[in-house]
RNA sequence: UGACCCAUGGUGUAAUUGGCAACACAUCUGAUUUUGGUUCAGACAUUCUAGGUUCGAGUCCUAGUGGGUCAACCA
């Protein structure tokens, strides 16, 4: 993650060094609420975070903002420390939760209304955002606001003692109902919600709101930058405000731009959506842009940092195309993915010359880029199955495949010509016959025959059936948000999870590892799924590899 | 009819802070290849517009244009 330049944010860590601010300390922190699964945008902030610090020899928290019992969850908080830690980052110490300091953040609330910075509003919801304004229109104040102090307080114990109903009053900063920013008109900061909470039970039947729980959670713990995304840069003003009026350690709030990926979507409540009318088969599916469903899918979290990096930090919007996203998975997959043979669409090659009853033990490398990763055996015999693709009968120009009358490598093995075929009542071929070159065998090749193409291939009586999932991008428009006319769901590709339960698979297939990346030769980057039954091997496609033949094909017809 | 943020190839970020617009991805050419993969070489920009300051502006100033954000007892 070396880098020469600096973005805006090191930029300003720089300078807040070289004017000795906070001794030289850095200090981050990631602060998800416990209410979902993280998503690549989450990876994101959390690469920012995490990075920043470490970049600085500075320490980063993480700091679980659980300030809405309602929506929140045990459940969530688990998982989502797992995505971190699969993520390749370690928070500074135990995990914190913003409901640790509920006492001292009720504490803070006493001190705002004891210095007539805040009070207790007794007017309904609807009157409190009607006399909110809008955002060209100021505010008015609330009848409520010049109530004594004593009166708030008394108010405000009382809430905390359950003596009132949900929506009832609320506690709310005196700040400034003409302020144009919509943030600064009085502030809710407390509200009354009889609600049992992950963490601290039944304790609390009144919660701070996200700006009272928030920067006060940061300055508690001593961050120095807190690093969010640009949506809160009207709460910075308020953010400033509380720490001013409270003289609690000044932290510093900077926003940068979430990060946006073509074709995928980062909104919870339409992740949600998604799984729950089963648009997709989970939070882990390997479309979702969840870490978990991106962890299944198989990429590595090392192309998912990188990822991150690569695509810096800026203030302005953005919309990543996923060809990116693509190109670093497959480049850090490519390195490290164990090649094996899988027929996907089989067809028969039966080779007349080749003794029947005979097979033969052929080695194949199990990556050609990382010569310490070995070798593997493969069993040659008569009858193979090949791709239907790979063989056609009147190819066009430029095919190098299979063809009557034409040769091709089969990868591992020996040169073969195609003499006949079958076909079924439809036309459909089903068998090829072919003679091979027995002095041709890959690697003591001295037939002197030059061959253009190059297949793969499975034996078909040690070859097993395998199941595979290829998935493709689960919309079919970039930016499946940002049509106001349109539901994002129009735009769902139905397309988006082709299962093949007639895949052939080199018998080697059955002894790889649960999470070891595996790329089936000339087809793409797969990975066990844990749908898997020792009866039937799930693998999920992870990434195609590139095909310019199919790109070159694709363009000409069109 | 407000306030705030933003504007550099198709996309995303750079530009040593005022000094030859760079990198990656994408696209197109070509070479290599026992994966049509990988790898290698090459091509691809009037820095939103108009003024201004300056020997010199992507960078500074002014005005405009365009995009985004803000009215939850959500975070």
């Amino acid at each position: 993650m070396e880098r020469e330049n600096r973005n805006f944010i090191e930029e300003i860590i720089e300078k807040d060094l070289d004017e000795g601010k906070h001794g030289g300390r850095i200090h981050t922190r990631f602060p998800p609420e416990p209410n979902g699964y993280l998503h690549i945008g989450h990876a994101k902030a959390i690469f920012i975070n995490f990075e920043t610090a470490k970049k600085y020899g500075g320490k980063t928290n993480l700091r679980f903002d659980d300030t809405n019992p309602i929506t929140e969850d045990t459940e969530y908080v688990e998982s989502i420390k797992n995505d971190i830690r699969w993520l390749g980052y370690k928070w500074e110490g135990e995990a914190l939760f913003a409901s640790d300091y509920f006492e001292q953040l009720y504490d803070y609330a006493e001190e705002l209304i004891s210095k007539s910075l805040a009070y207790v509003d007794s007017s309904s919801p609807e009157e409190i955002a009607e006399m909110k304004g809008t955002p060209t229109r100021p505010g008015t104040n609330s009848p409520f606001r010049e109530r004594p102090v004593e009166e708030s307080l008394d108010l405000f114990r009382r809430m905390r003692a359950g003596e009132f109903e949900d929506g009832s009053m609320v506690l709310r900063a005196k700040v400034d109902m003409s302020s144009n920013n919509m943030l600064m008109r009085d502030p809710v900061i407390y509200r009354i919600k009889h609600a049992s909470h992950h963490n601290t039970g039944d304790k609390w039947c009144i919660y701070p709101m996200y700006d009272f729980a928030h920067g006060q959670s940061d300055s508690i713990e001593g961050i120095t930058h807190s690093l969010c995304s640009l949506e809160f840069i009207h709460h910075r003003p308020l953010y400033n405000w509380l720490i001013e009026k409270l003289e609690i350690f000044p932290s510093r709030q900077i926003e940068f731009a979430r990060m946006n990926v073509a074709y995928m979507i980062t909104s919870k409540r339409r992740l949600l959506k998604l799984v729950e009318e089963n648009y997709v088969n989970g939070w882990d599916d390997p479309r979702m842009s969840t870490l978990s469903g991106m962890r299944r899918r198989g990429f590595l979290s090392k192309s998912i940092r990188r990822f991150c990096d690569v695509t810096g930090v800026a203030k302005r919007d953005n919309l990543i195309e996923m060809e990116l996203l693509e190109s670093i998975v497959r480049d850090d997959l490519n390195a490290v993915a164990t090649r094996v043979m899988v027929v996907t669409d089989p067809i028969k090659l039966i080779i007349s010359n080749y003794p029947e009853g005979h097979s033969e033990n052929l080695t194949s490398v199990n990556n050609p880029e990382d010569e310490s990763a070995g070798t593997h055996d493969m069993s040659f015999s008569r009858e193979l199955w090949i791709e239907r693709g790979d063989f056609m009968i009147d190819p066009p120009k430029k095919y190098f495949r299979l063809a009557p009358e034409k040769h091709v490598r089969l990868k591992g093995a020996y040169i073969v010509k195609a003499e006949s075929y079958k076909t079924d009542e439809e036309g459909n071929i089903t068998e090829v016959h072919c003679v091979y070159a027995p002095d041709s065998k890959s690697g003591e090749d001295i037939s002197g025959i030059k061959v253009k193409g190059t297949i793969h291939w499975v034996d078909a009586r040690s070859s097993v059936a395998v199941e595979l999932r290829n998935y493709d991008r689960l919309f079919t428009d970039p930016n499946p948000l940002g049509h106001e006319d349109k539901d994002f769901i129009e735009f769902y590709n139905k397309e988006s999870l082709i299962v093949n339960d007639g895949a052939k698979a080199e018998k080697y297939l059955l002894t790889v590892g649960d999470t070891e990346p595996l790329q089936f030769m000339r087809k793409g980057y797969y990975i066990k799924d844990k749908d898997s039954s020792p009866g039937c091997p799930v693998f999920n496609l992870t990434i195609g590899l590139r095909d310019s033949w199919a790109k070159k094909n694709k363009a000409k017809s069109q």
